[in-house]
Parts: structure tokens; C-alpha cells; sequence
DNA sequence: ATCCTGGTTC
DNA sequence: GAACCAGGAT
């Protein structure tokens, strides 16, 4: 049989095709852009790339004065806390001459422990650089896919790496799979699996538990 | 004009 | 369990 995360996947990518993230020139980008984007959405995170931009060098931002740092992210929100938690990953960056390759040599569980060790990134934060920036398989956990699955009807379990672990013994390690699956999980969330979930039309309707409850 | 959404730290 | 914030929805 089938296993059903491989199904809502493959319903989704039918549904919205390939999404091809992370909208991000470079993995330094991505990477500053995955801070920014804690607790807000993309639009304020673009206008906040948009100010960085004529900065938008490791260096430059690793020297630059976190006051004026703040004030340039201000429309992601949490800008002052955002500044400190961008500092602290150019520090850590520094150590790698700011060289994305070398990181890349790291092992998949030495890399997500010392991303999470530092200050501000979290264990979602953590993956979804890994996935987007440093191409490891990993299966993102966020507010969204926790949404989706609870209103499908699974018994997910409440902590991070449990939801996640679960996910990802069905399916296979597969790069391009977990970054379509995370991409394709936000979208379906801002389009129909809203807070106010718009159900008509839904592309995962005949397999959700919601749909008992449509009148 | 108030309410809601969204990760991590302390 | 509170604190940190802007921007969109209601």
C-alpha cells in the first residue's frame, strides 16, 4: 500500500507543480532570508531583502552595526531580536570564510546540531536551511504542515522531531522531494488551508477529514 | 480600531 | 508561559 505522505505529496505536486525553492539568488541569501521569515510571512521579508540589498555581501553585514541593521529588517517584525539572530549566524559563518561549500562537507546530524547551537536558529530554522541552502533530505516541520495534517485527520505527535521522524520513515531521502514537499505544504496552507480553510476546491479534499464536516 | 498569524529564547 | 513586532484581515 501506498503510504499517505507520499499520496498527499504526489496530490499537491499535481495540483501545484513544481515550486522549485528557495527564492534566493544565493545560499548566503536564503540563509538570512530563513531568520527573517520566523514569525511573519514572505511579503515582509522581501521588502526587508529589498533594504538589505545594497549591502548584501557576508562581509558587509557581518561588519555592519546591528542598530542599522535592525532598522533595515524592521518590516519582518522582531527586528530587534531578528538583528541579533542574523549577527550570531555571521559569526558562525565567519568561521567558514563565509564559504558555503565547506559547511556542505559536514555531516547531515553534526551540521543540524551545530545550526541549532547557534543563537536564534531553531530546529525549523535549522531545517530548512539544510534542505534549501546545504541540500540535505530533511522533512521541515512547520506551523502549516502541522495544520494540514491535523485537519487531514493524522494523530501527529507534538514534538518537533516526532512529527518529523514519522514523515520521513515513509519516505524515501530524496533531496528534490523534501524541497518540493515543504514548498508545496506552504502554498496549499496560504491557498486553500488557510486558518479559514476555503474547502471547496481543495486539491487533498477526498482524502481529508474535513470533508465529513462540509455540509 | 482590535484581532490574528508566525519561531525561538529565557 | 511571556516576550519580541509588522502587516493584513476583520
Amino acid at each position: 500500500m501506498q503510504p499517505a505522505y507520499q499520496l498527499i505529496y504526489d496530490k499537491l505536486f499535481e495540483h501545484y507543480g513544481p515550486q522549485s525553492w528557495w527564492p534566493a539568488e544565493t545560499p548566503f541569501e536564503m540563509m538570512i532570508g530563513s531568520i527573517l521569515v520566523q514569525n511573519t510571512n514572505w511579503r515582509n521579508v522581501d521588502k526587508a531583502l529589498i533594504k538589505l540589498g545594497p549591502y548584501f555581501e557576508p562581509e558587509i553585514i557581518d561588519h555592519f552595526p546591528i542598530e542599522d541593521l535592525a532598522q533595515l529588517i524592521r518590516s519582518s517584525g522582531f527586528y530587534n531580536i531578528k538583528a541579533k539572530r542574523i549577527k550570531a549566524f555571521m559569526e558562525w559563518f565567519r568561521q567558514y570564510d563565509y564559504d558555503t561549500k565547506r559547511i556542505k562537507a559536514i555531516n547531515n546530524t553534526e551540521l543540524r546540531k551545530a545550526l541549532i547551537n547557534i543563537h536564534g536558529i531553531g530546529k525549523e530554522t535549522a531545517d530548512v536551511m539544510l534542505v534549501y541552502a546545504f541540500e540535505k533530505p530533511i522533512f521541515v516541520v512547520d506551523a502549516y504542515a502541522r495544520r494540514i495534517f491535523y485537519r487531514l485527520g493524522y494523530n501527529m505527535p507534538t514534538s518537533y522531531d516526532g512529527f518529523r521522524k514519522l514523515v520521513e520513515k515513509e519516505l524515501p531521502e530524496e533531496l528534490t522531494l523534501y524541497n518540493e514537499f515543504h514548498a508545496l505544504l506552504v502554498e496549499h496552507a496560504k491557498q486553500f488551508c488557510r486558518s479559514k480553510p476555503i474547502c471547496k476546491e481543495c486539491p487533498l479534499l477526498d482524502i481529508c477529514d474535513q470533508r465529513l464536516e462540509l455540509k
